[in-house]
DNA sequence: GCAGATTAGTTTGTACTACAAATTTATGTA
DNA sequence: TACATAAATTTGTAGTACAAACTAATCTGC
């Protein structure tokens, strides 16, 4: 019996890698969450850059998966919508970031 | 004068992500050729799981990008497709590195 | 009080692309 | 000669990121 396909040196972690974090756009909305917990929507509008659209399509990603949680209230007379990362969202980010890691990692000492 | 778009804090490196490399697909290729320096097609399909055609697509992208070479030579009768990653190869991946350790190093110290 | 502007988002449509399945081309073999 | 295997390439489909168009509510000048 080979080696199992899951105790991989490390560039096999690609193969189940979570796409859903791994697109830019949702690991900039996750890195800055998994940084400070919880943001408003126009806030993470300017840190990354993205369009009011875009956001809002990948924020309801995120909540369908069940990483962040999307909290809308009103400010004033104004709606107020806050983005906050679950248990779940903060150990996938987790778990992503070790994957990525062991591959990022792993290539380092023949650099240079 | 605001900060200039790209002396940002890492996330924002995002942005301009290399999206060649960051596919997860290609990303394996890219970090086994980026330690072995060549490898032959049928090496890359066993160790990254891929599928023939899948491969096949994708070291045309990285080829047409310039980042591995495609040398076909026959071993004895039989077509032997080696790959090699090219200095522009390295270099791209080499930057797409760093962005990456800046975002998920960037959070290290949060975590735990 | 109502016409236009601004704010805060959501929905829609398009263009791209990853992947598997089908196809190709050549060689070995019964 | 037919059939199987090897080594890929090409094709078709399903999924998705993104921007542009739209919605809905509030504010502002006249």
């Amino acid at each position: 019996m080979e080696t199992t396909k899951d105790d991989s040196t490390g560039i096999d972690a690609l193969n189940d890698i979570d796409r859903l974090i791994h697109e830019p756009a949702r690991l900039m909305i996750m890195a800055y969450l998994y940084v400070v917990d919880s943001a408003d929507f126009l806030f993470l509008v300017r840190q990354t850059g993205l369009t009011l659209g875009n956001l809002s399509s990948h924020m309801s990603k995120l909540e369908a998966a069940g990483y962040i949680e999307v909290e809308k209230k009103f400010k004033g007379k104004k709606p107020h919508t806050m983005l906050r990362l679950t248990g779940e969202g903060h150990d996938a980010f987790r778990k992503y970031r070790q994957s990525m890691k062991q591959v990022i990692g792993e290539t380092s000492e023949a650099a240079q």
